[in-house]
DNA sequence: TGTACATCAGTGAACGCGCGTTCACTGATGTAC
DNA sequence: TGTACATCAGTGAACGCGCGTTCACTGATGTAC
């Protein structure tokens, strides 16, 4: 049983907590989550969150920071992989995917978590605010022929349209409507407007 | 202290739990809430719960089933009042309103709770589903021009324009932001395609 | 560079609390005769 | 129609459990001399 350990793996530590809890709040729910389950799944003892962390309301809104940026980052790979008149159509092709449906721990943290991070604290929905202005502009920045201005608020219609059939794919029961969510949110994406 | 009640009465009470279940589910969440303060806010204590519902999964379907009915009543009601062609407006211009934004207790069960029922038993998927479904025909009703297919595609895509906007306008703490998501919203959906 | 000591990451037991659920009890309702 | 009795809605105390949080303790790290 080691006891202190160097700052170098204080700070692995504590970004292990993070990461572990990013996935868990993601996968089960935040309010469903234990701090002694997640402190076990990050190979640690429970009484030592409080070394890292005020409360778990301050590890809710690191982890749900950590959540956007891996989220950010993907939609950026995805459009970086096609020509920029073709960048929605790749981002929404992988976040409308059928894997990104099945997959809540590691997708995007607002089809997770959005009803819940509505309820959560300022710092924890100042974390999320700054995390969809960034999914926003990842978008936006897909968007020809229009002002910056324009192209956010297509945009903001662009996210908000594939979060709400993603979160819906996901409630619903019946597996050809699920699918149809999906496709008629891609399509809708593809149209010109 | 009255004992035992007429029928009436035992349907009456069953009727208030659900009712007081489906606003408080909204307002604070499914987790957050407890049935010893939901029966207590229905003016019961909390041994009697177990005469009415078999376990809080059993109430929290049909919490959500009257949740769903009252929204969907709602739109109908929204639509009704103008012209087909400017059904879809009206439904938005309510949905995507500061007034549903500001009232979770009232408003659409879907943004209230969506990323919860998504982890929710099968149940209240099925009840959710349901839900959503009609959610859909309403909007799709309100759709001229285009085969029933068609227009359910165009209402999926619409209901999940309004409903993603709606949660997102929720979470963010830029109140200009906050309007401009729901104004986004209401463009996209005036929009031809 | 070597030694003495303060720091603090992590442990594991314990805190009070509220959770969902169960139960013995009460007494008006509804039923059987 | 009137009487005797079974039903069961609602009460309030209790169940075990897991929650977030606190704390005394351990001992390697990092620092001061």
């Amino acid at each position: 049983m080691l006891m202190r350990r160097s700052k170098e793996d204080t700070a692995k530590t504590r970004a292990s907590i993070v990461g572990t809890a990013s996935l868990r709040f993601r996968k089960n729910g935040i309010c469903e989550t234990g701090l002694a389950d997640l402190m076990q799944a990050a190979g640690l003892t429970h009484g030592g969150f409080y070394r890292h962390f005020e409360s778990k309301d301050k590890l809710v809104a690191e982890a749900a920071q950590t959540a956007f940026s891996s989220t950010i980052r993907a939609m950026q790979t995805a459009a970086s992989k096609s020509r920029t008149s073709e960048g929605i159509k790749a981002i929404a092709h992988e976040y409308l995917s059928p894997k990104h449906r099945a997959d809540r721990a590691h997708g995007c943290p607002l089809a997770a978590l959005g009803s819940e991070l509505a309820r959560s604290d300022k710092a924890t929905r100042a974390a999320a605010t700054d995390g969809i202005l960034k999914m926003i502009k990842t978008v936006a920045s897909q968007i020809e022929g229009r002002s910056t201005r324009q192209a956010e608020k297509v945009a903001m219609a662009a996210v908000a349209t594939m979060f709400g059939a993603l979160v819906m794919s996901r409630i619903v029961t019946d597996s050809e409507m699920s699918d149809a969510l999906l496709t008629a949110a891609k399509e809708r994406l593809a149209a010109k407007d």
